[in-house]
DNA sequence: GCCAACGTTGGC
DNA sequence: GCCAACGTTGGC
């Protein structure tokens, strides 16, 4: 089923999370830059969601290691272009909407069955990923 | 600190 | 083309 949703200029929305080690990059960050290059992506997979991803677009950003929780939404601000630091890969660059008024917890992700399904979790390793409208929905939900 | 899950590399 | 060895990520 496809999952996107037509924007008002007719163009498909789609949703993402990115994740990151926030010791190294934090959401924190990108708020006080409020926009940053999103590069050093070195994953296929990855790699083409980064080439999926539309002016526009809302990106939950998720951080990994202590924290273990999305913690912030952004948007895609510049579409796919080459890394600057290896053109074989592209970045994107997001900029930064709001902090998350309730973190969520990758717990409490666990723990919804509704979202028992996201590929956060069925592909635990992978740094740039596709989120549903439904799942998007509902994590802003039990983030408030 | 450990380990599972991947992804990559290089020998054959 | 296969697979062992190794490196990395990220949860626990």
């Amino acid at each position: 089923m496809d999952q996107r949703v037509n924007k008002p200029n007719n163009q498909f929305m789609n949703y993402w999370m990115v994740k990151t080690e926030p010791s190294s990059y934090s959401w924190e960050d990108l708020l006080s830059k409020k926009e940053e290059i999103w590069d050093g992506v070195r994953n296929y997979q990855a790699r083409n969601f980064l080439k999926e991803m539309k002016l526009g677009d809302p990106v939950l950003v998720y951080h990994s290691g202590k924290d273990r929780a999305v913690v912030g939404l952004a948007e895609v601000s510049e579409e796919a272009f080459p890394d600057p630091k290896d053109a074989d890969w592209v970045a994107v660059r997001l900029k930064a909407k709001s902090s998350l008024p309730k973190s969520v917890s990758l717990q409490a992700i666990k723990e919804e069955d509704r979202l028992s399904e996201m590929l956060m979790l069925r592909q635990s390793r992978l740094s740039v990923m596709s989120v549903t409208q439904a799942e998007f929905e509902l994590l802003m939900r039990l983030s408030k």
